[in-house]
DNA sequence: GCTAACTCGTACAGCGGTGTTCGAGATAGT
DNA sequence: ACTATCTCGAACACCGCTGTACGAGTTAGC
């Protein structure tokens, strides 16, 4: 079910209850058994996105289960940790989107955190080394990354860019973008 | 009452046709009597908010009528792009972004086009003149250019940023990534 | 003073989404 | 075979937004 849901927000972040239940092949009374609200519905579709995202780094090695990434070469663990998440974040970003529009800002960032958290680490690290500039804020820096990977996967959903494509452009820009 | 109506949808894109007309101080019905729908209301908002951007571009002096740049500095003409049309456009992107919900995408874009238009020509003369990197295709600077904006405006609506700190992110940030 | 244009609040119908209820059918465990 | 669980479609009430209709009040111009 929370496979439709993230499936169809992708598409259309404003996808009713009933939507998702056609498309998950299930009965709406049934999806409301199981997600007292729309709200709730659009929690889970949203953990999920993040929890798979967070696998996805994991068993590709970019991070260690404890969030740290593999010391000595920041630049380049930013740039697995892209080539590595790209893909899920882009599942999960109409979830996201989807998220933003029923939730208060603050509870869609907190369960955002997991895995945003690692992106901030290696880019702390990153300054601390000298690899990454310090003449602009951390959260900026964050906050603009982000920002070029959520164009990257609208670019991508509206077919301008393909995967291949999307994850060079999108690489080269934020090693650009960072690079101290 | 245009001036209403970006002044909330900046703050929420989804604002309805009351909200509007209570926040302009004004009877529902007469606004109805001004925009016969909604979607006309999202239309003229957005048209307003571009208006004003193209507008503030051309008394800076960063763009001529025509949308040309002036010659010799690409990347000195973008900066002053960014400096002269940034409070403009982190005032209207909230009508960008209701207008995103309710109009076909085609149209925003077309509409959106007289303020994205100096923006590719002034990327596009750089690269001719080998001040912007050409191994990434021209839409996508655009479109990362674009997306680093719409950042730069939330976190600014966040209250994250101050409009001093986010231009001169904002600037620093653009030139990294679109330098050759 | 009269008209024309504009405004207003209230009230209405229509629509679509949400969340609930009901009765009935299918499935699996014992 | 019996029961508990899960499922289903259909129907319901509720709510908020949209767009329209009506009647009355205000303002400006002549």
């Amino acid at each position: 079910m929370l496979d439709a849901a993230l499936a169809l927000f992708t598409t259309d972040p404003t996808a009713t209850v009933a939507q998702v239940a056609q498309a998950a092949g299930v009965g709406r009374v049934t999806l409301y058994g199981h997600f007292p609200t729309r709200e709730d519905l659009v929690r889970a579709a949203l953990d999920e996105a993040v929890d798979r995202a967070r696998r996805a780094l994991e068993v590709s090695g970019a991070v260690g289960p404890d969030g740290a990434a593999p010391a000595g070469d920041p630049l380049g663990a930013l740039a697995a940790l892209l080539r590595a998440g790209w893909s899920a974040l882009a599942e999960g970003h109409g979830a996201v989107d989807a998220a933003c529009r029923v939730l208060p800002a603050g509870e869609v960032d907190a369960r955002h955190e997991p895995v945003v958290a690692p992106l901030r680490t290696v880019l702390a690290e990153g300054r601390a080394s000298g690899a990454v500039r310090d003449d602009l804020g951390l959260d900026w820096l964050v906050a603009a990354v982000s920002a070029l990977v959520h164009a990257a996967a609208e670019q991508r959903a509206a077919g301008l860019l393909d995967q291949g494509e999307a994850t060079r452009s999108l690489t080269a820009s934020v090693l650009a973008l960072v690079r101290a």
